[in-house]
DNA sequence: TGTACATCAGTGAACGCGCGTTCACTGATGTAC
DNA sequence: TGTACATCAGTGAACGCGCGTTCACTGATGTAC
């Protein structure tokens, strides 16, 4: 489901004036939010970041909000990216420790994302749309989503696959979403917004395996 | 550790001008935030709905990230208060039970009130300001802090509990904050700026039920 | 009790700022003949 | 191949807005004598 370019060329310029306008203030905003988060997506200093006169964005975006969702949309892939190569390179042996591991790699990654990326993941999650995945109900498995594009895609493979191997009852599986992505999504929010956000490292990590072992023992 | 009024008098206006315009642009801001979250508390904003000049609240806030810290200080105080009177009216037979109920009940109260008052909910979480209720390191039991300031300060109580009546062991104690505060305040924030905004009452509710579980399981 | 003075809470005007959005435009690209 | 025209991406000036903060002030309260 990756946009097609219109054109064949893959570089930079090409045809018509700038070329990829709509992508280079997407690439601007994504910068900016990494610093300043959600707002520090102005579309003023995105259209100033791409070097570009500021009404040039009207001609790819509704508006400032369109433009903001378009750059929490790629934080959140980024986010479902590093979650997927993460889990990819978990090395264990046996089916049920693997499948445990990957889990746990993807929350660790969750919250590792926040802590190292905190502009990046606010903005992620700032967005006023609904969820990608879903249509406009509960969020489902869509088959016509990427998992590449969506986080909780992500951890429903992972959950689906600790059933496969036989280190989840189907009952638990049902829900389970809610559970991990709520420890995992709260302890993230508390670190970086919330009274957590005090914590030395030491002490964070501390947390994160605490918070990774009541996710493993509440769903098993 | 309320603090003092310099008044004997209770009432509204009193001695001096206006009486106590501090306390009046910290009410001023709450009525804000209610609707409007934290980037409602604007400072000539807050001045205006006091019926005052907006440079009065210099008088009382450095700043106006002064006046926001103080309007969240009061955000955060409301949901303990909420969440100690809740467990409060838990009636449960049995210490065990009781405990677990109580646990339950601030759990539950802590996800309500973030639906049912999400512009208060963000606003408790905006602040920048580090936990109240520890020093500036990590957050512990503080003496000199009541218990109807701070949320956490609730939880550990309930936990305390759990241990005294033996459902719980000294050495899942430790820590337990993290995992059970996690998973609480991520399904809050899931539900009203993540993916999980869209849900139908019902599938809430469900989710809220899971996500105790997967606590309650984990705990112990 | 009365007067002079210090204190300090609240006023009103003004500042400079960056914002999102609209307007009429320019100039490059693509296309019909 | 050349010309006329349509399309449309990007420009530059201008708009009105509400904001936080500063300034010199006014006027009410409290206090010393």
């Amino acid at each position: 489901m990756v946009t097609k370019r219109t054109s064949e060329l893959s570089g930079e310029a090409r045809g018509y004036h700038h070329g990829n306008l709509r992508e280079a203030l997407i690439d601007a905003g994504v910068e900016l939010a990494r610093d300043g988060g959600p707002s520090a997506v102005v579309l003023r200093a995105v259209t100033r970041h791409a070097g570009v006169s500021h009404n040039a964005a009207y001609r790819h975006f509704a508006n400032q909000e369109d433009l903001v969702a378009a750059v929490a949309e790629r934080c959140m892939a980024q986010l479902a990216q590093l979650m997927i190569s993460r889990a990819d390179g978990v090395q264990a042996r046996g089916a049920v420790r693997r499948a445990r591991a990957r889990l746990q790699a993807i929350g660790r990654t969750y919250i590792d994302f926040a802590r190292t990326e905190p502009g990046w993941f606010r903005t992620a999650f700032s967005s006023a749309r609904p969820h990608p995945g879903g249509s406009d109900a509960a969020p489902a498995p869509s088959s016509e989503e990427d998992e590449a594009t969506s986080p909780y895609l992500v951890l429903a493979a992972r959950l689906d696959d600790l059933v496969a191997v036989g280190a989840m009852t189907p009952e638990r599986r049902n829900g389970a979403e809610y559970g991990a992505w709520s420890a995992v999504h709260g302890l993230s929010s508390l670190l970086l917004d919330g009274p957590l956000r005090v914590l030395p490292d030491t002490e964070v990590e501390r947390a994160i395996d605490i918070v990774l072992g009541v996710v493993r023992r509440g769903l098993e």
